[in-house]
DNA sequence: GAGTGGTCTAGACCACGAG
DNA sequence: TCGTGGTCTAGACCACTCA
């Protein structure tokens, strides 16, 4: 066992994981300041500070400048399947995903032009969709698609159920999933710390002439967030389908 | 723009990181001590620490405890694509994944028993896998078979080309992507800051009677790490295959 | 044992949020 | 304005690595 040190930062986030988990400290709750906290467990400040800091990365606390740290509500869950969304366990209380788009139009450049396989500054339309679930974000996407495969109007509901599916019949998705710290705009667009990882999902979609009809950069909170990928063999011994 | 305020850490980290950039340090190269750096940029130890803690969460410098702060040689991604690993662009001197696999017999438990669908208590094979690429780690697998389709020897190459590919024909294998921050053990093993986060797969595999013969838990870092996933849609109009 | 990073202290001062 | 968190300082002491 090399258990390197149960450093103080660790039994405090220990402790006040525990009280969270037994609801001592229920969801929505604020502790108590830094100041008291660290006073409580005699400790200085910034050591205090690092045993919250281990329990944001776990999705436990939140932290909101000027005003506390509190205990977040029990994730729900975000499960990314088959390109589209999925809630965990819907409460009957299902809160709806509003999603927020919007519109631009750009010319491709960099890594987009290497994506969608178009020449540079060939002309692409974004849409820039943020969807929340009740009041905290929950997820962030920029879609790019050739401007003269864009439909005059699809906004909406491109994320509630499933992402763009367009009109040519698809014939290959290919979807590469990474994880990396947010930028700080991801961040304070998803209410997140910088130091929390997110899941990025880079999805293309293709036709059946290999000409690439959809590109699009997902980004969702890691500590809540999931993505499935299912197979079905259905041939043979062997006989992938994918 | 909302910059949120040029930080020391930020202003030291960038110039450390446009110096690796640049080649003034080069790869495998160790940077002077803290001590030396915090002192030619005038600020505390702690504060020049963050600074290299934000390098390391971009997998440029790699902190060796006793030894010194090092330019991690640039990093060849690891790509995990459809069961197997692939190492992008392979150099001429391309370095074999050596793959240490430890065996071990233990009951289903906890976790276990849900995703392999067996009872608690009931016999598994457990394959603890550790590839190295090289010298440094690479990625980390934990497979569960259940003990009766354990064949008597397959280790060794089972991560090498691909993963376990067991006796009976596959029906569905579900690959359940996140990302998360790893366990201490996980750390150690991987040679990675706790801090820095893992991309972390659960496998499963299952036949075409519906049993689960395989759950495999991967580990990889994130920083080194793609998962990339396609789904061709063979016949016609959005008749998915998966 | 010399040198390195790891953790922690006990403050200071600044920036943000709400009343 | 006042209380909150955000950043930083200038040390101390411990743990690891390597010669």
């Amino acid at each position: 066992m090399t258990h390197p040190a149960p450093s103080r930062r660790h039994t405090i986030a220990d402790d006040l994981r525990s009280q969270i988990s037994t609801g001592r400290l229920k969801a929505g709750e604020r502790l108590p300041s830094e100041a008291q906290l660290s006073a409580r467990y005699k400790v200085s400040t910034p050591t205090l500070r690092n045993a919250l800091a281990l329990l944001q990365g776990e999705g436990l606390v939140e932290k909101i400048h000027g005003s506390g740290n509190f205990v977040r509500h029990p994730l729900r869950r975000i499960t990314y399947a088959d390109g589209g969304w999925m809630l965990e366990a819907q409460s009957p209380t299902e809160e709806a995903l509003r999603v927020t788009v919007r519109t631009a139009n750009l010319q491709a450049h960099g890594h987009l032009t290497v994506l969608l396989k178009v020449s540079p500054r060939s002309p692409l339309t974004e849409f820039l969709c943020l969807s929340h679930e009740g009041r905290s974000p929950h997820s962030l996407a920029r879609i790019y698609v050739p401007r003269d495969l864009t439909p005059a109007d699809i906004p909406e509901r491109l994320l509630a159920a499933r992402l763009a599916v367009l009109s040519p019949p698809l014939a290959e998705v290919q979807e590469r999933v990474s994880a990396r710290l947010p930028t700080p705009d991801e961040a304070t667009a998803l209410r997140i710390s910088s130091t929390l990882a997110v899941l990025s999902i880079t999805r293309v979609a293709t036709d059946p002439t290999g000409r690439v009809v959809e590109a699009a950069l997902l980004v969702l909170p890691a500590d809540r967030a999931d993505a499935v990928f299912t197979t079905r063999y259905t041939t043979g011994a062997m006989g992938a389908e994918r």
